[in-house]
DNA sequence: CTTGGGTCCTGTGCGC
DNA sequence: TGCGCACAGGACCCAA
């Protein structure tokens, strides 16, 4: 799944098409998705203004001119492509999208006003849309219990040495918990704890401060770093075909067991080991 | 409360 | 080339 950095790419690349436009047209070409769609979806999202798209965790919020924000989640294979009219400027009422794609997910499909369409798709359909009162949208479940945004300044070194006060499990597991960190998901915490140079498994509980530090320092780093690289995959994909979703990233250990780890190539050897059910990356030489 | 395991769904890539 | 199996970026639920 898109991660925090893959999701505010992909609020990156729909804010301009959706943010202060009218949704002229909303299909659902079936009724759920993880979950049943609500009935009134078709209903609600027809003819209301998005007046702004935001990112909470891996969420992407879309204010309405209603009562309501859409609340999105791109589960682990969710991606959202833009088609934008052609023949516009000629103003001959004529619009010539991109041939249609691979309609069997394509689940969704919103059509603005000006006659951009955006199509979410989702394969495994783990991803998943509601509506959500805007009022009470924090006391959602959803939203409730959620950690602080890793680059937020409430997140810190005093936090998370809180947070993992008197925890066994590996400092892994915890920070793929969204109620302790919102946002960071499998591949990150992998880059971050090899950045910080820090073992995935031994009790968090007993990680010193200055540790914790540099683990705060390298979490919004590797974050930082993959924004920036999305923004870029972002204008390269804005003059091809729109697709918004997963980008290609050089990671240092995620995805590469048994090649040499950056920290210190002519030692350390990236090993692969299953904790908690998900693959954890990381280099048993620096990472202690 | 903490922890580990199973579950939803479909596609891809690998070894044989 | 075909087949079966392991695995995939998330997050909820339940049992111990």
């Amino acid at each position: 799944m898109p991660e925090l950095p893959e999701v505010e790419t992909v609020r990156g690349g729909l804010a301009p098409v959706l943010e202060g436009h009218r949704l002229a047209r909303v299909e659902a070409r079936r009724p759920d998705l993880r979950f049943p769609l609500p009935e009134n979806f078709v209903q609600v999202l027809t003819g209301a203004i998005v007046t702004r798209l935001e990112r909470r965790a891996k969420y992407l919020l879309a204010a309405l001119d209603r009562e309501d924000t859409l609340v999105m989640h791109l589960g682990m294979s969710g991606r959202f492509e833009i088609a934008h009219p052609e023949g516009v400027a000629e103003r001959l009422g004529q619009f010539h999208y991109a041939p249609e794609p691979d309609a069997k997910h394509a689940h969704i499909v919103f059509t603005t006003e000006e006659g951009a369409r955006v199509t979410y798709y989702d394969p495994r359909r783990f991803g998943y849309m509601a509506l959500v009162n805007t009022a009470t949208l924090h006391l959602h479940p959803w939203f409730a219990g959620l950690g602080p945004e890793p680059l937020s300044d409430d997140f810190d070194a005093t936090r998370l040495k809180s947070a993992f006060k008197d925890r066994k499990q590996g400092p892994k597991t915890l920070l793929l918990d969204q109620r302790i960190v919102a946002g960071l998901g499998n591949i990150y915490v992998c880059e971050a704890l090899n950045r910080a140079r820090i073992s995935p498994f031994k009790p968090a509980g007993g990680i010193s401060k200055p540790r914790l530090e540099k683990l705060v320092t390298e979490i919004r780093a590797v974050l930082t770093e993959a924004i920036a690289a999305g923004g870029s995959t972002l204008r390269d994909f804005a003059q091809t075909d729109g697709a918004l979703g997963y980008f290609q990233h050089r990671f240092r250990v995620y995805d590469r067991e048994g090649e040499p780890c950056a920290n210190d190539p002519s030692v350390g050897v990236i090993a692969r080991k299953v904790q908690a059910g998900r693959s954890t990356f990381y280099c048993p030489a620096c990472q202690t």
